[in-house]
DNA sequence: CGCACGATTTGCT
DNA sequence: GCAAATCGTGCGA
């Protein structure tokens, strides 16, 4: 299976739909069976990917071995969850958006918070990461090893795709259809089209 | 060394 | 529907 992720994201993206990923940690097992994902080439003009501009010491394990795990941290708060694609060398990643529990929600509730809704747990990519327990420290792992475990569908469902929603800016959001969904799956997150990039004090207005 | 901003979520209006 | 929360990263000086 590993040299299954020595492709290039936006062809193995859709692959993991239907997936199940485990994590294991003393609290318990968490599972879940992945509903939404997106494509990030990192290599030639993609803006969307934090490997575009090259290797820094943040995304260098984009640049490991593939089927390993990617995480950073945003907004001053959430982590998210990416698996790693190309060979070592070369940089492209899958960010895990959104999910459906198939195992451990208790455990799953405690972490989210007991009032959220069942399809909730695991809908957007900050929150699927406090489901399955993921630690930004957790980057590197290899996700087909211990704690991590990840069983590919069978028969994969059927794909729908679009835009990528968090990508902004010129030939963003628009230059590639890598996002893949479950279609009609209630876990998958609502699509939110990418907030116009901010002109900082701007003389120029966007156009 | 300083500053602007982000592969988001949440809560209030 | 919109803005705040919150801080590491990366770029410019």
């Amino acid at each position: 299976m590993r040299p299954l992720f020595d492709r290039p994201a936006q062809e193995v993206a859709p692959l993991l739909l239907g997936a199940v990923l485990t994590r294991v940690s003393e609290e318990g097992t968490v599972a879940l069976r992945i509903t939404e994902v997106e494509a990030y080439s990192g290599e030639g003009s993609d803006p969307g990917s934090h490997a575009h501009r090259g290797r820094t010491p943040r995304n260098s394990v984009m640049f490991g071995p593939s089927g390993h795990l990617y995480t950073y941290f945003t907004y001053g708060m959430h982590v998210c969850a990416n698996v790693v694609c190309l060979p070592e060398g070369r940089a492209a990643g899958i960010l895990l958006r959104a999910g459906e529990i198939v195992q451990g929600e208790d455990l799953a509730r405690i972490r989210r918070g007991d009032a959220v809704p069942k399809r909730d747990l695991a809908r957007g990519p900050a929150r699927l990461a406090v489901a399955l327990g993921i630690p930004l420290s957790d980057g590197g792992a290899d996700l087909l090893a211990p704690p991590y475990s990840l069983e590919l569908d069978p028969h994969p469902p059927l794909a729908a795709m679009s835009a990528r929603t968090g990508v902004s800016g010129p030939g963003g959001s628009d230059a590639y259809p890598w996002r893949f969904f479950l279609d009609g799956d209630p876990t998958v997150s609502p699509y939110r089209a990418s907030a116009p990039r901010k002109r900082a004090g701007g003389a120029e207005p966007p156009r």
